[in-house]
RNA sequence: GCGGGCGUGGUGGAAUGGCAGACACGUUGGUCUUAGGAGCCAAUGCCUUGCGCGUGUGGGUUCAAGUCCCACCGCCCGCACCA
């Protein structure tokens, strides 16, 4: 069969569009699979040729599950508030409006010719007012929970795009928008209390089918650790200095306390110590570091000792020098730590700066060269010597500690709440307004949404201060609760809140009364399978998890934990093997592969250019390669003669049913391609097929290449779509040839190969064996020393 | 530094401990052709062509190792002074 692509791509879209097949029934007695895909940002660049390879899995999975008569939710939808699309209207004076609803539509009719199985009437844009309505409706019940909340505090800050960056945003110490170094800077900010569900998030994962590093990735970044919290009495002060440790047990090698530069006891004694002008100098070095410049350059410790004020080593009774040094950080623990430099290398490399003793409590190492993290008996430790077990002597120093009432067990997470606003135009507006008298007073949910109000100009206030902060019309309003006058808070939230929830929205996107009917969400959460980026899963998965977990405590949704499946796609490179890049140039753009080869081709491709979890470098070589196959398999319908079954093919084609519908499932998308190639070059070799061959060749092959299958299963004079056909089944027994061809092994290396049936018994395939003359070459004159029989795979002679 | 992953032909990549290199690209030759950057057919791991060698290197377990174990080398990813 010959077919134009430009003429059948469209032809099939058009049709499946009007024929609606692809619309999820919200009542129905089917088997329900909801199929998630990361909604896209909708960048003026268009779509990426990742965002294809990114929903192409789910694509198939979903197109097969239809077939297999489950009732299928696959949408899209569009991530669009954040900073891309405000630089853009800065830069061009367009309003952001106007810029998402261009970049939609550009976004939307590619995504259309690349053929999506898509449900398209459920398409949402988190911009949108009916959206962000229930954006803000979920941080109101986040406030009223004391979950979202203000502080001062020390925040990543992006001097370059003026915005408070959260840890997530801020990997690396660049920023994640413009890569610019990130600072630390004192500021009042809304937070979201994540770290009230850090346990539960961790909890939460040895239920869900996630890949393993997908998991690995979340624990360690929310870096759950065990052990004490111990309370140091101070000379010089009227309280105890509060340290974390996870190893409590080393307490009698406590020779020195660090506290980080910004501790607040600091500012409180101020006037208590000696030497201020020295540690105000130190203060200052630290604060003009960068985050990555105090994270990176780990090689020389610096610190100033605090005169004045010291600490008592509760165990010892010695007093001790307290340092203040830029190796603690105020953002975990408590902001100071109690130094044991015999067993911690950064202690020891402190001890040895500054000539501060340095006390073994753990037998083993050489302490004069190097700290010892090692295990050992305990010595010099009091009631714990002689202790060789880590756990029992962190349990006693516990007991100990609680006993006395100077510290208790504790827990630390290196996960950090939320940094939840930024000083930015094209996001929700936080609803919040702050009263003189009656403090932060929630927007009513009546008043839902609040609306962002018209700008036309969207640069960020020189203080760093909204945009929104000019508008005096809507900071200026009245306290819901006493009327008085009142200020609207004028920070918007980050680009993450939008896409915390969209799932659900998902599930009932016109809903105007709630986010999303009660029943509906019992019939389809959880989703089945969500596929999305490695990148996004210490940011967006850990976030939508936590949202997720606040609503299912709210009773909102039915199921405690949001996605069953979580896959991710690799990267595809360009075809220098580098990342792709518009400065490298080695860019590759979807539309063209579609203009030049069509849908299919592009589709086919992706998947079958290597594994779907790697990183792959595109090949234009490949795409041709891809392009043949697919005129191969058009081709197949001129060989096409009679019906039934053509007995030298039954086998292949019920392992190739069988190979292709468990390939699917495990996303390993390169070898059912191949194997439908590999059935595609026999059945040439052989010269004809049936007609039901075909047609279930065509069924098999339609969740990856849906055009030129519908095209085929129309030229076959079938009515309806190969889209809605049933997918194609396999017989087991079927799948098992009659005679195999085995190896034959002498001391495990390869000396020939016999036919025999596949149930051959031992004696049989030896007999057979022994028979072949290359084989018996090798073992002449040799005796027997053993015989093993793999059945349907080898024979070894083992000979002397 | 810690955690995870990966090293297989000229290339992308296949291989529940059981015939390494499926499938594809590329290359070479042939065929058809006015033409070939189209199609079709064939060959294609390497070499010193043989009891030959071969999955980063060296060892080990096993009748049998790309696969399991130990050590090392290299690359990639994540986290990173986390107390």
């Amino acid at each position: 069969m010959r077919y134009d692509f430009s003429v059948t791509d469209k032809k099939w879209q058009d049709r499946w569009d009007a024929a609606g097949i692809f619309k999820a029934q919200d009542n129905s007695d089917k088997k329900k699979f909801y199929a998630l895909v990361e909604f896209p940002y909708p960048s003026g660049a268009g779509m990426h040729i990742g965002h294809i390879k990114a929903y192409s899995s789910l694509e198939v999975v979903s197109r097969k599950r239809r077939m297999q008569g489950y009732n299928v939710l696959f949408p899209i939808g569009f991530d669009a508030f954040g900073l891309p699309t405000e630089n853009y209207a800065i830069k061009t004076g367009i309003h952001p409006r106007q810029v998402t609803d261009n970049n939609i539509k550009h976004f939307t009719e590619q995504l259309k010719k690349v053929g999506f199985s898509f449900d398209w009437d459920r398409v949402i844009d988190t911009t949108e007012e009916s959206y962000y309505k229930w954006t803000q409706w979920i941080f109101l019940k986040m406030f009223e929970k004391g979950l979202a909340f203000r502080d001062t505090a020390f925040v990543n800050y992006c001097p370059s795009c003026k915005v408070v960056l959260s840890n997530e945003d801020s990997q690396g110490g660049k920023c994640d928008i413009c890569h610019s170094d990130v600072i630390q800077k004192s500021k009042d900010v809304w937070y979201l209390r994540i770290t009230e569900y850090a346990d539960k998030l961790l909890e939460g994962l040895e239920k869900v089918d996630y890949l393993p590093n997908i998991k690995l990735q979340q624990v360690n970044w929310i870096g759950k650790s065990t052990g004490a919290f111990v309370n140091f009495s101070l000379k010089g002060a009227d309280e105890t200095l509060r340290i974390y440790t996870t190893r409590p047990d080393t307490l009698f090698g406590v020779t020195f306390m660090v506290m980080a530069p910004e501790h607040p006891l600091l500012e409180k004694y101020r006037n208590r110590i000696a030497n201020v002008k020295a540690l105000d100098d130190y203060k200052e070095i630290c604060s003009k570091k960068t985050e990555f410049e105090r994270t990176q350059l780990v090689k020389d410790k610096t610190g100033v000792r605090i005169e004045g004020i010291s600490a008592v080593n509760p165990v010892s009774g010695k007093e001790i020098p307290i340092f203040v040094s830029d190796y603690v950080m105020m953002g975990y623990g408590t902001g100071a730590i109690m130094a044991v430099p015999a067993h911690d290398q950064r202690d020891w490399e402190f001890a040895h700066k500054f000539g501060i003793d340095i006390i073994q409590v753990i037998e083993g190492g050489d302490i004069s060269k190097e700290a010892y993290a090692g295990d050992g008996n305990m010595i010099n430790s009091g009631f714990l010597n002689g202790l060789s077990n880590k756990k029992d002597s962190i349990a006693r120093m516990i007991a100990y500690l609680e006993e006395k009432g100077i510290g208790e067990k504790g827990v630390q997470f290196k996960m950090k709440d939320w940094a939840f606003n930024r000083q930015r135009y094209w996001g929700e507006p936080i609803p919040i307004v702050h009263c003189p008298k009656c403090g932060m007073v929630p927007v009513p949910y009546d008043e839902l949404p609040l609306r962002l109000p018209k700008l036309t100009n969207f640069e960020p206030g020189q203080g760093g201060e909204s945009p929104l902060a000019r508008i005096e019309e809507f900071v200026n309003c009245s306290c819901p609760k006493c009327g008085g006058k009142a200020k609207r808070e004028t920070d918007t939230m980050p680009q993450w809140a939008g896409s915390s929830w969209y799932f659900l929205r998902y599930i009932d996107p016109h809903n105007d009364k709630v986010f999303a009917d009660r029943q509906k969400l019992d019939y389809w959460l959880p989703v089945d399978w969500y596929n999305g980026g490695m990148e996004h899963v210490t940011r967006h998965l850990i976030y939508s998890r936590f949202w997720y977990k606040f609503l299912y405590d709210l009773g909102e949704v039915p199921v405690d934990e949001p996605y069953a499946k979580r896959t991710a796609q690799g990267l595809i490179l360009g075809p220098d093997g580098d990342k792709m890049s518009k400065s490298k140039g080695n860019v590759v753009d979807p539309s063209d592969v579609i203009k030049v080869y069509g849908a299919d081709v592009l589709r086919v491709y992706i998947l079958f250019m290597g594994d779907y979890g790697a990183a792959t470098p595109w090949s234009d070589n490949g795409v041709k390669g891809v392009k043949r196959f697919i005129d191969r398999f058009a081709g197949l319908t001129d060989l096409v003669k009679g019906t039934g079954v053509t007995p030298e093919l039954e086998s292949s084609f019920h392992k190739t049913v069988k190979k292709v519908t468990s390939d699917i499932e495990e996303l390993k998308f390169n070898t059912a391609i191949a194997a439908m190639m590999t059935l595609l070059n026999e059945i040439y070799d052989k010269g004809s097929l049936t007609k039901d061959e075909m047609l279930t060749l065509t069924r098999l092959f339609c969740p990856f290449a849906p055009h030129i299958c519908e095209e085929i299963w129309e030229s076959l004079g079938q009515t309806g779509f190969a889209s809605t056909a049933e997918w194609p089944e396999y017989d087991e027994s079927k799948t098992v040839d009659a005679t195999v061809e085995i190896a034959v092994q002498v001391n495990g290396k390869l000396r020939g190969t016999v036919t025999l049936s596949a149930d051959a018994d031992k004696d049989t395939a030896f007999a057979a064996a022994r028979a072949n003359e290359k084989v018996a070459a090798f073992l002449e004159g040799k005796t027997t020393v053993k015989e093993i029989y793999v059945p349907k795979k080898l024979v070894n002679i083992v000979v002397k």
